[in-house]
DNA sequence: GCAAAGATTTGCT
DNA sequence: GCAAATCTTTGCC
């Protein structure tokens, strides 16, 4: 076997690797691309370990006539910001928002669209500890946090039950430690120190399948105006206990 | 070069 | 329930 074969295959299943289970799907329309990221595992894997999301809060993104859309920047195309969203599906967008919080994106579509998945909560399946740990150093970086009183910040995370560790879109970001160095970064290389993959085949991932889907219109983007504020384009697993609040829908 | 606003979260009233 | 925190990006002068 080449070296480019040996690189083209599984390091663990020693199985031949074809094209990622979801980028069919992620390739689609933006509606069916965000159903696709509803279950699918958010995993990261760096120096504090390994950590995985079950995702199950997104919205969907259109392009750029889409007034709610990063995508609609720029009069004659694109801007610094938003390139990587004209890229191809599976590559992440990561910004900065309210000068505060970094917001992970999917890209999706064909090379040129520009539409894009916002993750806005995942339940926590593995690393609890180290998501708990980042969410702690995220908050106490914060000057607020070091002004007030960050032995109550503390105390308040320690007992943050797990559901709570990364339910709304900056604390998705802050648990699994993703800022924007990570833009562009192909999240269906099986490689990537982020990454995304399929529902594993299990009894577990059974029950995910079984799990009903719920929709509303997106959160925070009133600035777009109608019709782009009525579109049902948030997706969520209905009986979820980790979706973004209190300004969700619960 | 400058002003305005933002795909959020938190803490206090 | 409301407003502050915080800083990058964007559009316009």
């Amino acid at each position: 076997m080449s070296a480019v074969e040996r690189g083209s295959r599984r390091l663990n299943d020693g199985a031949a690797s074809g094209p990622h289970p979801l980028r069919s799907r992620l390739s689609g329309p933006v509606e069916e691309a965000a159903r696709a990221l509803l279950r699918a595992r958010l995993v990261r894997e760096d120096s504090s370990g390994l950590r995985v999301g079950r995702v199950v809060e997104v919205e969907a993104y259109d392009g750029p006539a889409d007034l709610a859309s990063h995508a609609r920047f720029g009069r004659h195309g694109r801007t610094a910001r938003n390139a990587v969203m004209f890229g191809p599906a599976g590559v992440a967008y990561v910004y900065l928002v309210y000068g505060m919080y970094d917001c992970l994106n999917v890209v999706s579509g064909i090379e040129g669209e520009a539409s894009a998945c916002l993750i806005r909560a995942i339940e926590p399946v593995h690393g609890i500890e180290p998501m708990r740990a980042a969410r702690l150093a995220n908050a106490l970086s914060r000057r607020r946090s070091r002004e007030t009183n960050s032995r109550l910040t503390e105390e308040r995370l320690a007992r943050l039950p797990v559901e709570r560790l990364a339910s709304g879109p900056g604390l998705v970001t802050a648990a699994l430690g993703i800022d924007r160095s990570l833009n562009g970064l192909d999240l269906l290389d099986p490689t990537s120190p982020l990454r995304l993959e399929p529902a594993p085949d299990s009894s577990e991932a059974a029950e995910d399948r079984s799990r009903e889907v719920g929709t509303s219109p997106r959160l925070g983007i009133d600035y777009a105006g109608p019709p782009w504020t009525e579109l049902p384009w948030r997706f969520y697993l209905a009986d979820s206990p980790a979706l973004s609040g209190p300004r969700g829908t619960r």
